[in-house]
DNA sequence: ACCTGAACACCGTTCAAGT
DNA sequence: ACCTGAACACCGTTCAAGT
């Protein structure tokens, strides 16, 4: 006399926080910042708007979540193979920042979003903790980690923005890069000479190893500056 | 037989491009970000919603003309009295955004929007004239005034964040600092040892002298590299 | 305990119609 | 040329009612 337990597989395809983060990611994904709604969400996870406020608190939360489930993806695989040196592993860091935005960019404004919630308190620690291993003074790891950290997101933020940019226009990277170029070569030079001037780096340069770059020039700064904590 | 001329009369109240943006940063100022709509804005103007359509493409362009306004203005607040050096002006720069974005946080979100916008170009102009200024070789231009970019509007947005969250909470500065910092206490230290361990300076610190400060790790960090321009 | 879905109080944007 | 305001197609969130 056996007897079913409708609760067990009821519960199989039951909703849980994990299922909908699943499924805000991939509905981000595909439609970008504007896919991710509560209604476009139930339909996905055939249930109804209200059925999500058990398991999460509001938008905000769901956004965050969705954010800290990469961001441990991200900084995990990032620090999966060990390397030699701080210096190496704060490359990977912001190597791996940078392409997670590249592929989604709809985490930069969600990132921005989160300010002080937990995906960014991950981020700050993975490279606060690189930073402490430089062994500078007490005094300099704060400015250090949140440089670094400001730096990471808002050039990742940057491109990302160029990469939506070029996906609106159907153009590829290159095209667009040129497109952008071009907009910023018309601005009147004598109110803008420096970006008018430095318009033709923008399509010929190469933004990751530029941006990789980035990183030693702040550790060099670091270093230069090491002995005078303030 | 003078002759009253209505059309005058009428042009005095009627709409314009800088009226629906004066009243836009008034709306923004007094309810934050959530408070500029276009029904609110309208019935400020004593018009209807249909008529800002007229004058502005749409909410996007709205955000970047108020950000606009106010980046004219700070920057020409910034640079109003000389200094004797390009670093001196970077710090002016630096601290007139950080004000700003600490007056109204709600300018930290419009500029995110307007990434890649006039508002941007111009502070990220006005950068790169005093970068250009201090003689680097020309292959680290980009990088210097991209990452000091970045590290103003970044710092700046963290900080105006934490302006927000105090005035959600009703304390002054100094208790929701505090009340920050002992978030980041809480956190397990096996999991953030750096975050924990540097919480005690989130209350004690001067925020906007170590701002200051970064910006001059910055130009520290390119003048150590100086010699080699990739 | 968990889910349903109608209802509430909003949005940005459009557009026929006015002056 | 410029403005009106109703209408359209959405939002996030709540909550009585169900199982």
């Amino acid at each position: 006399m056996k007897k079913i337990v409708p609760s067990r597989s009821k519960r199989e395809d039951s909703l849980s926080r994990d299922k909908i983060v699943e499924a805000s990611i991939a509905l981000l994904d595909q439609h970008g910042d504007a896919g991710l709604t509560f209604r476009a969400l139930a339909a996905e996870l055939q249930t109804g708007p209200g059925a999500l406020y058990w398991h999460m608190e509001g938008k905000a939360d769901l956004v965050i979540a969705a954010c800290d489930a990469l961001m441990t993806q991200i900084l995990a695989s990032a620090l999966a193979t060990p390397q030699d040196t701080p210096e190496a592993e704060l490359h990977a860091i912001a190597a791996g920042i940078y392409d997670a935005i590249d592929q989604r960019p709809w985490l930069a404004s969600a990132l921005t979003q989160s300010t002080g919630g937990m995906p960014v308190i991950r981020l700050f620690e993975a490279i606060g903790q690189r930073v402490s291993a430089l062994g500078l003074p007490d005094g300099r790891q704060w400015q250090a980690a949140s440089t670094l950290l400001h730096y990471i997101l808002g050039v990742s933020a940057q491109n990302a923005a160029i990469s939506v940019f070029a996906k609106q226009l159907k153009l590829d990277r290159q095209t667009s890069l040129e497109e952008a170029a071009s907009v910023w070569a018309a601005l009147d030079p004598r109110d803008f000479p420096f970006s008018a001037a430095i318009a033709g780096r923008l399509a010929t340069h190469d933004d990751r190893q530029d941006f990789v770059d980035g990183v030693d020039l702040i550790l060099a700064g670091l270093r230069a500056t090491g002995g005078t904590a303030r």
